[in-house]
DNA sequence: CTAAGTTGTTCTCAGATTGAGTTATTCTCA
DNA sequence: TGAGAATAACTCAATCTGAGAACAACTTAG
């Protein structure tokens, strides 16, 4: 049997149906804490819980896109700033009972975005919001995105040790400060501000200065500071990396 | 509609047929060269060509147990040998147009593996090796395996850093030159002999001493070494940090 | 307008970590 | 038996880090 002859007597029904849709963690920060995207499912399964955004896969749609087109859905973001958005896949989650209508692959996705606006229903969802990701209970959760959550964040965590996309949290030109504040919502820990800034301007690429400075000082007083935007590095050498947690054990 | 009317009313058939495929990039050490586990596929499409082991995932497979199968099939491995592969999600492909049979969305997996024994190419094979991987050239390989490939490295590269998982390259008892050894094998250039034994030993639970030390010194002579065995941590702190590349800009 | 408080940025300095090299010792092989 | 090789320990200068202090530029309260 020649390639040809085998496509042509291929029947894709022979396999099992599997279904594979994408979920989205969406991350931003507002008001100085992190914020997760979440959905309250309006049909079964779940009616009622709260979910990621996701969907399934389109035929001609490769996963990203469909990651991008599901956000967008859900923020009604387009154009400019949702390319802005920074995505990427996290992991996909496949156990056969994870869905109760059939076996569902759902290969999730992580986002991170600057400040957006509050998100619009649509037909799926009964409501959309960003919550504060302090406010999870996993209990409430649809499937089994509390974990897929876990996961996200802790990738979340872990990303901005070794890459500039803590940058992705804000706007394209930001402080010193500013980019200080993502690490410590992020993080959940105070840094040492003279040392952050020593290290983020001692690494070759993470930002470059725009020359100009903010308009106005601090909020609460103090200098006016200089503006920086991302620099062109994809990874950052060395990396900044999160203080040790305590030992569990000693 | 309750849920249960719903399920009782859903039809799989209405959504688009996509299969869902484990792939695997096995890795191991031979002979102080990196290796990878490929087959020759018997069948098309690609027939002839040099692919990734794996195959469709089963109804009631969790993904993970799927890819732990396909590399049993191809290494004939079974029991406690294959336990102490490591075996971890790399990423998911899934193009559209990546199959020319139908929509197929593969889940990559990376093993890292001791030395083990010759494969064994089963039905779907004509043959199966392990080669190394200076010899891959990216042309004869089937479907995106090339690029899944790639990205198996560069993540086998990176979890060296920050992970104790060197060590799953190895029996349970070893000596720090063969770990060094690994290290040297993944990334691809020399240690410093003195300060990679300094520091292996000083990160907490990477290694911990067995008491005893080899029944003979090396091939070309020098002293017995002492054993270790992989300790409980399940990452470095603080990570083993491969030299910066030289720099390509200025 | 002034005083008090806040903030961005730069310094300082001790302690830890790193890279590179050296040494003593133990072993294999010819 | 001697040459060469490898383990494991040590040394030392250079670099990096964490913690704190200094200081000027700004804010708001009064």
């Amino acid at each position: 049997m020649n390639e040809q002859d085998f496509l042509a007597a291929y029947d894709p029904r022979d396999y099992p149906a599997v279904a594979v849709t994408v979920d989205v963690v969406a991350l931003t920060i507002r008001e100085g804490a992190l914020h997760l995207l979440l959905i309250r499912r309006a049909a079964p399964p779940y009616a009622g819980h709260w979910a990621l955004p996701g969907g399934f896969v389109r035929p001609d749609e490769d996963l990203a896109a469909g990651a991008r087109r599901e956000l967008a859905e859900e923020t009604g973001l387009g154009g400019e700033r949702l390319r802005r958005v920074h995505l990427e896949q996290l992991a996909t989650y496949g156990g056969p009972d994870r869905d109760p209508r059939m076996r569902v692959v759902s290969v999730a996705h992580l986002a991170f975005a600057p400040d957006l606006p509050d998100p619009i229903a649509d037909t799926d969802a009964e409501d959309a919001l960003w919550l504060p990701v302090t406010a999870l209970t996993s209990r409430q959760l649809a499937f089994d995105h509390g974990r897929i959550i876990d996961d996200g964040l802790e990738r979340a965590r872990s990303k901005l040790e070794y890459t500039p996309l803590a940058t992705r949290f804000l706007d394209p030109e930001f402080t010193i400060t500013e980019l200080r504040a993502v690490y410590e919502t992020v993080w959940g820990h105070p840094l040492h501000a003279g040392n952050f800034h020593r290290k983020v301007l001692s690494v070759p690429g993470f930002v470059e200065s725009t020359g100009a400075s903010t308009e106005r000082g601090g909020a609460r007083g103090g200098p006016r500071a200089k503006l920086y935007r991302a620099g062109d590095a994809r990874l950052l050498h060395p990396a900044l990396l999160r203080p040790a947690r305590e030992e569990t054990v000693r």
